[in-house]
DNA sequence: CGTGTAGTTGAGATGCGTCAATAGTTGTGG
DNA sequence: CCACAACTATTGACGCATCTCAACTACACG
């Protein structure tokens, strides 16, 4: 169901007015021909390990991501840090309700986002019935995607996580037996709750019973995708 | 931000229609005065465990807690159950996308729901524009909660999870320092992503170290709320 | 070629799961 | 009101999976 109401999420930004957002990183002006319809936002660029908002920011945009691939974790008071997602380009973050980030937005590698100003969008009262259906769709999308990070985490042994991770990057990747892996163990670890030594671990143990090989310690070779789903069941 | 979109989230229910659900339980027509607005929905009531929709069912109603509480959750193929989220009074669940629920929901104690069917909603074009806004209210709020649940569960110990458990309760209950708890151990450890024993054995610990007493088992009284929220860290 | 960072591997410690026994609670029927 | 059964929760002993600490290797970059 909800179909009907994803017949809003048809990109209506052509109705978004890029707003100058002050910042110190390279930025330009942007408008994405690939959507149906002008799409106006600002497009940044961030280095490696770049923090694009921090948890408790003041909440001024939403981002989609044009390059790279971008975490949102948050820190504990431990230091140790939880990754709530990974977004692969195409896909949208910081979609946050409330005034400020609950949490906080890096550069998993050098890439490009283009961010959406809140502001832009609050003026003439009409636009916000009609938008609203877009945001509802990338909220149900981020919902779906933190419903089954939840799952991946409660009660799952460190090879089903890890196979599970492996899986979900293949099938959001373009090509489903090769994974360049865009993240460091250590990211790998804070998103499935353990630690690199035992992903490390765990990925050795895969490549020993031949459903992957590991060419380069950042590609994964999937060879028996069949035996990797069967062990994140 | 996004608080003029939640301008939307006043309700809009009076344009909706119970229609007939067909069911084998105890059901009666229901206008729910308590909202801005007459809210026409099917009032059910569930047994403790009754089944309220399975993993896969036909998408055709979302719910609103009445009385009670409901867990959605997941049976994994090795038996075991992953519970996604508690719900309380006056909460909404059973929000999904797509055709069919990717969760089940089970009635944790004797509750009432109201079910609103989609089908219902589809009719006349103009008013989906307006539930749009309601409708990713909801959406933002059960984001908000799974990606809260996502954190709990990633590299955290067991007397950390408990105590953030227990915190998570009393901030949504009416009494900060008395629990009374709706669900079995067994609920709270397929949440937590525990067992029975160990869910046990830490509130026993909290006992000891005189955080909480335990006058009952399903009763957990606060004795030091800032030492719990400091243990859930 | 040397240095620094990222990743792998090993050995030991430990927190939680598993299995098992016990205690408490609820409901039913005499 | 008590006796009994059935279920739920607690407690204990032990094993194992994962964490921790540490050494080593591989690779990138000046």
């Amino acid at each position: 169901m909800l179909t009907s109401l994803s017949n809003f999420a048809d990109d209506r930004f052509s109705t978004l007015k890029a707003a100058p957002l002050g910042m110190h990183r390279t930025a330009q002006s942007f408008s994405d021909r690939r959507e149906s319809g002008a799409v106006h936002g600002q497009v940044l660029h961030f280095a490696a390990d770049g923090e694009i908002y921090g948890d408790g920011d003041d909440n001024a945009s939403f981002y989609k991501v044009l390059s790279g691939v971008v975490r949102t974790c948050k820190f504990r008071s431990d230091g140790r840090r939880q990754i709530d997602a990974f977004h692969l380009p195409g896909e949208i973050f910081g979609f946050d309700a409330g005034a400020s980030h609950r949490l906080s937005a890096e550069a998993v590698c050098d890439c490009a986002v283009v961010a959406y100003r809140w502001r832009a969008l609050e003026a003439p009262g009409e636009i916000d019935d009609r938008l609203a259906g877009q945001f509802f769709a990338y909220a149900m999308q981020n919902l779906q995607r933190a419903q089954e990070h939840s799952l991946l985490l409660g009660r799952r042994s460190a090879v089903q996580k890890v196979a599970a991770f492996l899986v979900e990057l293949a099938d959001r990747a373009a090509c489903d037996h090769i994974i360049d892996l865009a993240m460091a163990r250590q990211d790998i670890a804070d998103y499935l709750g353990l630690t690199i030594e035992t992903v490390s671990r765990t990925l050795s143990n895969l490549e020993r019973e031949a459903v992957i090989s590991l060419p380069t310690a950042r590609r994964v070779c999937v060879n028996n995708a069949q035996a990797l789903r069967r062990i994140s069941s």
